[in-house]
RNA sequence: GGGCGAAUAGCUCAGCUGGUUAGAGCGCCUGUCUUACACACAGGAAGUCGGGGGUUCGAGUCCCUCUUCGCCCACCA
């Protein structure tokens, strides 16, 4: 052995960790190391011996640089991805970014107004250069963000939503599902933006409840003025769309008007009064005004009855005669906006008599999801997926197992709209993004989609044009898990090794918009589901609650927060605050309240590292498993033991990495796992409060020593440190990576981020336990010290009586630890006469009786343990009664009622200790 | 309108199938610059588990109800 100066001390390492200093460099060489990049040859889909691992990062908009909220998800990824590399799965976690259709077209289209522009100044080329332009730039800032806090993705894989080869997946999408049938034009009401100037799919409409008012309208009868049927409505400006009022065939009052004629307020047309059961008799007064062009609802009346759809609104939003209104839109209402002609609208009504009252209505309007507009109903020609076809397997997934989504109670939300989905509107009056795959002969009204673009017409050998259109951004994204593996290319290596991949994490919102989607395109395209696990994380919202956003700007960049307290903080306040399905609140007005947690925990490890190459130095040590059983120290053991627990519990918190039958989860194990912040509460008390706290302590004296003892106790240090390190590593990974490369002793691995995972040894005895009555001992006289303001430096003499032998044995043994710990000293037997003293007591299994001497306040002490009297009596009194009640040692699991039979016993001879504690200070 | 979730220490939250004396971090109080760490150490105070009712031998945990907050869905003209 060696009892030489180390030759590296702590001096090497500074007090404090500096990530500045560590975080870039490290990254480098894990990049450069190819530690993230996934090996196909190595899984068991291709020969190998490991089981694939697979995440798709939801591809961050290229517009938006990364928000916390983005850290959170990228951290949830990145802790999974490092845990199944490191427990030997080949992991891929594959990185990439959106195309954003009208987010990034909105952006654009901002800056050209900056410069008093707009595309159409541009024209459609170089307005699509400049967005991709924009883009490669931001594109790349993105994905250094996500290597500034630690994301160990497969960069040798990074994909994009817009690029060549996913084009070439969209496409092939597109034209399948045509030939299919299951993409079709459709002619009906959609959601217009009016000023996105493009439809909108049901999801992109969010509704927003609004206090709005519901005018009541007299529309007089054509042929009699003096009578008339009241129509109520929330927007009077569409009126000038409409084509009839309805009434309920069954409603007695208006049945007589049916069939008559109406005049159209302002626009002064005849419609018809008819009969539809749309009509609810019981709102409003029952007759409803029919606008086929502006109500998804009326539209659909509109068809049933064969009637005319006049669009009285531009696309801008302002009124107009746009189709089939000839004569309906006042020359003084063209082109005024929708809600000015609403105000100018009611103001003509109520001068002509015909408004007959107003109400206020609480109602729900739909807006923009991407510029918060109000939505415009409107009529169009539309592309549009069947969607039922493809929904059915989805839900199938689901409902069989084949995915779960967790939390679980998102399962519901999503049976539930699948079960209700309707057809989606995929085309986008843009310019940025894919464009649609068909093609039009004017001369011969030849139409197809195509996987190439034609020359010529087929047919008639005309010129062609394409459809100006382009997709829904999310038609490229709900191909992601395959299109980024080589789909369609079905003999694409990747495809064949990582479809399907396992787990999928992002927000709830994006449920219907693209996890839902995912699964029916993984169906529909590859024949399964392309994730066994949906993992739907809470919300990063501020101290009030409220979602942090850009508008409100209560965010928090997350480089700001690597800056000051490095990447491991971010990540480690993040994975602490993951309760499962929680919304995660930051104080963006507080970075260090929320923040110097993870720092401060960083700072630990640094300095347990710190002790461990000063005093343990930095020779190698004996592996564990060289080292006999039988030269192991209780503490030795105990922490040994500790360490078994931490990887039980981590495991168990992380869960099964998937279903045990590879296919199906079952009903036991399929909430089981994910909860990421009790696998980061297990690690953090394993190396803080059991190792730091105690075994680092108690090892101190035996480093200092010059037996072989010192040997076997570097040899567990280095052993558990490095395990808590292995540990902790998926959730830090930088100052773990940093720490573990400069352990003394074996290395299985270049980088901690490929080594394996811990495993526990099982091997667990009484001495163990026995480490635990030392533990008490301290912890008691530490009181002792404390509540008689011992100061801590000033030496103490215990005497210790009435132990039990085997008591009195063991804390013989072990004295010098609790000497040492305590700052006290131990003697046995009777204090020397004439002393004031004081006794006291030790706890638990140690059932000695001890004498602290010193000028201590004995009728304080004797106070003191007869309130602990007190309160033992109490509680003692509650248990005797529970073991006494025939029900509860029926009923009762039988380790239940076990462990409090032994509690009992336990509690029984603590009594009597007090008891004659209380009495030998003099008590009643 | 339909559905779902939350309410636990001053703050942010754990507490998984009902069963130790309900926990953690931060904050607070007392002491300590103990040769790894003051971003630390030791000790401590602090909770009628939102209100009410019920089931049970036993309820923070299950059921009903009320209050407050939040989310999702919706063809409330």
């Amino acid at each position: 052995m060696t009892t030489s100066a180390p030759r590296s001390s702590q001096a090497d390492l500074p007090a404090q960790y500096d990530p500045q200093a560590t975080e870039r460099a490290l990254y480098a060489r894990w990049a450069e190391a190819g530690v993230f990049t996934a090996r196909a040859e190595r899984t068991n889909r291709e020969g190998g011996s490991v089981d694939p691992f697979v995440i798709m990062m939801p591809p961050p908009n290229v517009t938006a640089i990364l928000h916390v909220g983005h850290g959170l998800n990228l951290t949830v990824q990145d802790v999974l991805t490092r845990w199944r590399r490191m427990a030997g799965d080949e992991a891929l976690w594959l990185p990439g970014t959106d195309h954003a259709g009208i987010a990034t077209q909105n952006v654009i289209e901002k800056q050209l107004a900056g410069e008093g522009k707009t595309r159409f100044d541009l024209g459609r080329d170089a307005f699509v250069a400049r967005t991709a332009e924009f883009v490669r730039t931001t594109g790349g800032e993105i994905l250094e963000q996500i290597k500034a806090i630690g994301g160990s993705c497969d960069w040798s894989r990074t994909r994009y939503t817009l690029s060549p080869e996913l084009s070439v997946a969209v496409r092939e999408a597109f034209v399948r599902l045509y030939e299919d049938g299951l993409i079709y034009r459709g002619h009906r009401v959609i959601h217009w933006c009016p000023r996105c100037l493009t439809s909108l799919s049901d999801e992109e409409a969010e509704h927003e409840e609004e206090e709005g008012k519901l005018y009541h309208i007299m529309y007089s009868l054509a042929d009699d003025p003096s009578q008339g049927l009241t129509v109520a409505t929330t927007r009077p400006e569409t009126l000038l769309g409409d084509v009839a009022v309805a009434v309920n065939p069954d409603d007695d009052r208006y049945r007589d008007l049916v069939g008559k004629y109406v005049m159209l307020p302002v626009a002064n047309v005849r419609i018809p009064v008819i009969a539809d059961a749309y009509a609810d008799p019981a709102f409003g007064t029952g007759v409803v005004k029919i606008t086929p062009a502006h109500d998804a609802n009326d539209f659909e009346v509109g068809v049933r009855h064969k009637l005319p759809m006049p669009v009285v609104i531009t696309p801008e939003g302002t009124m107009g005669e746009v189709s089939d209104a000839s004569g309906r839109v006042p020359a003084e209402l063209r082109e005024v906006d929708r809600f000015e002609a609403r105000k100018r609208i009611v103001e003509q009504l109520r001068d002509e008599g015909q408004l007959v009252r107003v109400e206020n209505h609480r109602h729900s309007v739909r807006h923009c999801y991407r510029c918060d507009t109000v939505v415009e109903p409107r009529l169009s020609d539309q592309w549009f997926v069947k969607m039922k076809p493809l929904a059915a397997p989805a839900l199938d997934a689901v409902r069989s197992g084949r995915t779960r989504i967790l939390p679980e109670r998102w399962e519901a939300v999503y049976v539930n709209w699948l079960e209700g989905i309707r057809d989606w509107n995929i085309s986008r009056q843009l310019w940025w993004g894919h464009r649609v795959p068909v093609f039009y002969c004017d001369d011969c009204n030849w139409q197809d989609a195509l996987r190439e673009d034609p020359n010529e017409c087929p047919t008639c050998g005309g010129g062609v044009r394409q459809d100006d259109d382009v997709l829904d951004t999310w038609f490229s994204s709900w191909l992601w898990p395959m299109s980024t593996l080589g789909w369609p290319d079905e003999q694409s290596r990747d495809l064949k090794v990582f479809y399907p991949g396992d787990v999928l994490v992002t927000a709830p919102e994006i449920l219907f918009f693209w996890v839902a989607r995912m699964i029916m395109s993984g169906y529909r395209f590859m024949g399964d589901a392309p994730f066994h696990t949906v993992y739907l994380h809470g919300t990063a919202r501020d101290t009030q609650h409220r979602k942090m956003s850009k508008s409100l700007g209560n965010g928090i960049d997350p480089l700001d927060v690597v800056a000051q307290y490095g990447a491991d903080a971010l990540r480690w306040t993040i994975v602490s605050s993951l309760g499962m399905g929680a919304d995660a609140i930051f104080d963006p007005a507080d970075l260090e309240k929320t923040f110097a947690p993870g720092r401060n925990f960083a700072t630990k490890l640094w300095n347990i590292a710190r002790f461990l190459l000063g005093q343990a130095g930095e020779d190698s040590v004996r592996p564990l498993a060289a080292i006999a059983e039988s030269r192991l120290t209780r503490a030795d053991r105990w922490i040994l033991e500790r360490l078994d627990v931490a990887i039980a519990e981590c495991d168990a918190a992380l869960g099964p990495a998937r279903p045990a039958n590879g296919t199906t989860w079952p009903v036991q194990e399929r909430q089981r796992g994910m909860r990421l912040n009790e696998y980061a509460e297990s690690a953090r008390r394993f190396v803080w409060n059991e190792l730091a706290d105690w075994y680092l302590e108690v090892s101190k004296a035996r480093l200092q020593s010059e037996s072989d003892d010192r040997e076997v106790a570097r040899a567990v240090l280095v052993h558990a440190f490095d395990r808590a390190l292995r540990l902790l590593h998926p959730i830090v990974p930088f100052i773990t990576e940093a720490l573990w490369q400069r352990l003394p002793g074996q290395r299985d691995s270049e980088f901690i981020a490929r080594a394996p995972w811990p495993k526990a040894r099982g091997i667990s005895d009484a001495a163990a336990a026995e480490f635990e009555t030392v533990r008490d001992a301290v912890v008691r006289l530490r009181q002792q010290r404390s509540a008689f303001n011992i100061p801590e430096r000033r030496p103490v003499t215990v005497h210790v009586d009435g132990a039990s032998q085997t008591a009195s044995t063991l804390l013989r043994e072990e004295s010098a630890t609790i000497e040492r710990l305590s700052w006290s000293r131990l003697a046995w037997g009777d204090p020397p006469a004439g002393t004031p003293n004081a006794k006291t007591a030790l706890a638990g299994g140690g059932t000695a009786a001890m004498l602290l001497d010193g000028n201590v306040d004995v009728a304080k002490e004797r106070a003191r343990f007869a309130r602990e009297l007190e309160e033992l009596e109490k509680q003692l009194g509650a248990l005797e009664k529970r073991l006494a009640n025939p029900g509860f040692v029926q009923k009762a699991k039988p380790e239940v009622v076990g462990s409090e039979r032994q509690k009992l016993t336990q509690w029984t001879s603590r009594r009597a200790q007090l008891a004659a504690l209380v009495q030998s200070l003099g008590g009643a």
